[in-house]
DNA sequence: TCAATAGTGTCTTTCAGACAGTATTTC
DNA sequence: GAAATACTGTCTGAAAGACACTATTGA
């Protein structure tokens, strides 16, 4: 190899500037008791940490020797909280600023997470979870981390308009009747079963995996998502999407 | 004030963890002749710099003293290099790894703006238009900045597809067929003028500015964006949007 | 049989798409 | 009047919403 690559041929120079904080933030979701909830952690008491004891999304700095990018880094802050991998992942943007930790200025980058609901003596000792409503309006979480689950819940609501996300917040088989309710949790508000049913099967993502036996009711065929299948868009979203 | 503030009563630790580089990197966007556009900036020719030379998006370290926030970063950015106000500014997202810069792990936070043209005199003297078509297929971007183009693109095709987003790529007044033009320049395909107009005006965001005079044809008329009015949503998808 | 839930059928509504037809300008 | 472009009207079709109806289970 002769010719110049992409590397110059003397060590590259590192540029003297100062360098802000990276974190990632998560919020992860999942549906339990018929209400959406978040994983919260609380920050440590030490007297040396900002907000010390206070309610806040999973995160933290990134590791730039264990994590080889955003999207690992994101995936081991969720592994090591609940012990199980997400069933989505996408990242909500970023936010960064001189105000939002005390520490100095701080860029951090915001993902959100689907999950079946993990029971809470199986997550690691310092997370619970909340329900985003709770979450939302009568907690004060640490940083700006209430501004951020409100980004992330709001691109978790809009995209629930238009794609099979909720299918990611179930352990399969589900039935259509199980998957119905957890879009009217999330968008809450009621969705009309004829049209639902319509919609869902025609998008041809679900496999039928036998009839689940009710309670004393007929049984309903339960479902998973096909092998392979991307997340799904609908041709037209439920109503005020906006 | 007595009781404990946010910040710790002694100074809060600054922790000793390694910090990857920041920076904001910049897809602008505009129409010129009939094409959608995208400004590049060719890398320094310095030895030390990666890439030397390579034509770039726009960006750069953030500049902690400087710049309260990223978007504020970004318009800073923008600002430097076409002189102008963006009509639109929007967050892509971000990405961040070990590799994407020689000079160690970095992370970039990547938005897209939407300009009316503006003349190649009047832009910073090292910043050139390039058709999107071109900078995607025929050219080699520095870093990893072919993928963040490819990234903004898609945000700004799909985004497209159920939003008033061409109207911040012209100066008014303009026609609605002017606009319709910029949505087909966008998407690279033609639309039916007739339901383009229906939904155009039912979403009512814009305003009557006077009949414009055509070239031995029919006047049209001239619109703008009424004031105060935020990016609309169409109900429906303008069609395979997906 | 009844209560409860699963699932279907039918009608309406809302918009995008296709396409033909009319209107207004300059030459 | 011709050419060019602006604008309108009518029909179709796809998919959501409302809502009544049938189906299948356990007690």
């Amino acid at each position: 190899m002769k010719k110049t690559s992409k590397r110059a041929n003397k060590e590259t120079v590192v540029p003297n500037i100062k360098r802000p904080f990276t974190t990632i933030d998560l919020a992860i979701f999942a549906v339990r008791d018929v209400k959406l909830n978040v994983l919260l952690v609380n920050r440590p008491k030490t007297a040396n940490d900002p907000f010390p004891g206070s309610p806040a999304l999973p995160g933290g700095f990134i590791d730039i020797d264990k994590d080889p990018d955003l999207l690992a880094c994101a995936n081991r802050k969720l592994l090591e909280k609940t012990k199980v991998e997400a069933n989505y992942l996408e990242q909500v943007g970023s936010v960064g600023n001189g105000t939002r930790d005390p520490r100095g200025w701080s860029a951090t980058h915001v993902y959100f997470a689907l999950i079946p609901c993990v029971d809470e003596q199986n997550l690691s000792k310092d997370a619970y979870w909340m329900p985003v409503d709770n979450a939302i309006n009568r907690t004060k979480l640490a940083f700006d981390h209430s501004k951020l689950l409100l980004l992330a819940l709001d691109r978790l609501r809009s995209k629930v308009e238009y794609t099979s996300l909720p299918a990611y917040l179930l352990t399969p088989p589900f039935t259509l009747p199980q998957l119905q309710q957890i879009y009217e949790v999330v968008l809450d508000r009621q969705l009309d079963k004829s049209s639902f049913r319509t919609r869902t099967l025609a998008a041809n993502y679900l496999a039928e995996t036998g009839l689940i036996r009710g309670d004393a009711t007929r049984p309903a065929m339960g479902y998973k998502i096909k092998q392979n299948t991307d997340l799904i868009f609908f041709p037209r979203p439920l109503s005020g999407a906006s």
